[in-house]
DNA sequence: CTCATTTCTTACTTTTTTGTAAGTACTTAA
DNA sequence: TTAAGTACTTACAAAAAAGTAAGAAATGAG
């Protein structure tokens, strides 16, 4: 669990507080919220087990851990439908999509870093 | 210290290689480096000392160590001059400052977003 | 000889994140 | 009545990131 007085957390909420890149990063940082996010902006709504297919990786904790701090920090909106099995679907909300030119852009320039540091040294 | 074959390292390493998002948040994801990269990007040149007084509660540790990795990374160049007591600058290197229109992004969205959800629900 | 200055190191602890394994709830269909 | 399907939970363990405190090197100034 999280502490809240920890010199950690005051340190991420100060950073959170004061500068927009820090505050950004700490919304899209999770180990496979990249992964969630990209599908959900190329597919639009998807089911649960869509996402859980889609990365292959990733466990249902963290996959759901990941989605539920998403919705908490409403990029991400969940609808439930009362069936059985039940059907839960998944898609950015309006204030998810405006993140998509971003996105963009931070894996366009990994892509381009990728390729120059390959050139440059073997890494 | 990082292990080389946890599980976590694995996917991290797979993630990287195949979404270029998850590359880049990678690179610039640490506690301090949104910091770091944003006082270069406006100061150009800063000595050790300097960054260090312009970013208040970090540690030399963790100063350090951040810088490291970026340099490792190739985003920042270290130079030291052979003087005692010692002076060593940091600034951005080229592959660095592709970094920039992007890093503007990142912190803008963030401000929006900060903008719209406080307007919203008074988190 | 001692001190100040600057840029780090090192050893260690705490906190946070991620992963593993197993189980739950609900209902329909066999 | 038993199994199947879906979307989770929970308890626990491992790994990684961040923080704390102290010290080290090099040298010129006093």
């Amino acid at each position: 669990m999280r502490k809240k007085n920890s010199t950690n957390a005051l340190n991420e909420k100060k950073i959170n507080a004061t500068c927009g890149m820090g505050f950004t990063l700490s919304l899209i940082g999770g180990r496979w919220k990249s992964n969630i996010l990209w599908r959900l902006m190329e597919n639009g709504t998807m089911r649960y087990s869509q996402l859980r297919k889609a990365i292959p990786d990733v466990s249902d904790r963290m996959l759901v851990a990941q989605l539920r701090e998403l919705e908490n920090d409403q990029l991400v909106k969940r609808m439930v439908y009362p069936e059985v099995p039940p059907r839960v679907e998944y898609e950015l909300t309006d204030l998810g999509s405006t993140m998509r030119p971003m996105l963009q852009h931070i894996s366009d320039w990994g892509e381009q870093y990728r390729k120059v540091s390959e050139e440059t040294n073997h890494e």
